[in-house]
DNA sequence: TGTACATCAGTGAACGCGCGTTCACTGATGTAC
DNA sequence: TGTACATCAGTGAACGCGCGTTCACTGATGTAC
């Protein structure tokens, strides 16, 4: 009633040493989270790590409830950010679209393999609330929308009755795929390399979407196109942290 | 030292008694996990809903732990035995490939929607528990040769370098792209209709095996196939509960 | 430039709730003779 | 068939640990004149 209903997950910092207190804390959440789980992320345990205290935690955060939010707010943008700029055609210009699929899979699973325990998180939240829900709905949109992008410049449509939609159905197997995989790869040998389940992912995009497969390399053989994954691991030093 | 060590999750009841009230716990806490989750799962929630005590829990659990393993133990195992059923070739007798894949996804979708609560909790579980890591595998591994059957009974194999790996591949990105959406489809209407995501799951698997795809209906049209769903229903009601 | 004051930022001991676990006890079931 | 005893099964109050949250206080920063 007195200012304008503060109804944030996060009270915005006023001066810049606040701030930097207010990064701390999301940096050392992400990072207990990361390696022991959101139930283990203690408020004692994240004020610890950041050299803060539990008071200055308390004045930037209605609750603990509200640094979780603000740390998966922080990753979400930061994944379609970098969902953006890793599928921008300019960067693949050149490359045959499995290829460039193959190597995007490369890509997607070494992100996956370091975000685990956030991606792990995010994934048993979703039930629970909906704006992870529209999270992981809103990363397919955008990169079906990208993905159509780097078809058209290459003449391609999908050989299906509904192209836009199959182009969808293709990301949403794909993601689903390698992160159901980041989560159980922790223990013991992958039951598939991490080449062979690029490899097959580009296939069995191009295969179900009816665009053209070029060569894809037979399984032991080795392709270089360090052109295209140096432009990648750009974007992943850039964006994802 | 004195008896045989009783390294086990759940002490075996001695009398009918003692088994009953196993049985009641075990119901109980799935339930509970399925409503509220794992935490929500408190020790005195699952008793009183069993119509026990706390003392009687602890006297059939090490601890908590314990019951949540049993609980799980017994889903997988109903999970494998109901795939096992599903599948045997003699049921899809006589059922175009990709039609029988349609199907099998429309009934895997019910059952997710359905045990969204423990899939849920087995997800988040897997990275930390090698235990229910290898569950998946074997779900997969499973399922894979079964499919393999399926394809062999019909003269079929897939045009793929490793036409073996190929078939594990596509129940790979099957289960995972099912788990993940039910997961996800818990709030509002759901990206993509059931229909349409088995449709395109069925469409995916042929087209990525390379067995040939028969006329799979356009979007819209209703199909009969009487025979075959009512199968499925009949395993659903048997195995899984 | 200096002073006074308001607000922001930071500190950590103390509190209290919720939950898993223990334990002393009562009742039921099985077994030996 | 009956009696005595051992073990199994069940009960719920009490305990204590861990964790989120509060609060009274000190120090830093910005602003008005």
């Amino acid at each position: 009633m007195t200012t304008t209903a503060p109804l944030e997950w996060v009270r915005p910092p006023l001066q810049a040493r606040s701030r930097e207190t207010l990064e701390r804390l999301l940096d050392a959440a992400e990072e207990v989270i990361e390696e022991r789980g959101v139930e283990e992320a203690t408020v004692a345990e994240v004020v610890r790590r950041a050299g803060s205290s539990v008071g200055s935690f308390y004045a930037r955060f209605r609750d603990k409830e509200g640094l979780v939010r603000s740390v998966f707010e922080r990753f979400a943008d930061q994944a379609l950010m970098t969902a953006t700029d890793a599928l921008s055609p300019e960067r693949w210009a050149g490359v045959a679209i499995d290829q460039a699929i193959e190597t995007l899979a490369r890509f997607v699973i070494g992100v996956l393999e370091k975000k685990r325990g956030i991606v792990t998180a995010l994934v048993a939240r979703a039930p629970v609330d909906p704006t992870f829900t529209r999270f992981g709905e809103r990363l397919i949109e955008q990169i079906g929308a990208l993905l159509v992008g780097l078809l058209e410049a290459r003449g391609l449509r999908a050989n299906h009755p509904q192209p836009r939609l199959a182009v969808d159905v293709a990301v949403w197997l794909f993601l689903s795929a390698l992160e159901l995989r980041a989560l159980a790869t922790m223990h013991g040998a992958p039951r598939l390399t991490d080449a062979d389940a690029a490899r097959e992912l580009a296939r069995m995009c191009t295969r179900y979407l009816g665009v053209a497969e070029t060569a894809i390399a037979k399984p032991g053989a080795r392709r270089s196109r360090a052109k295209s994954s140096q432009g990648i691991r750009r974007a992943r030093t850039r964006s994802i942290r």
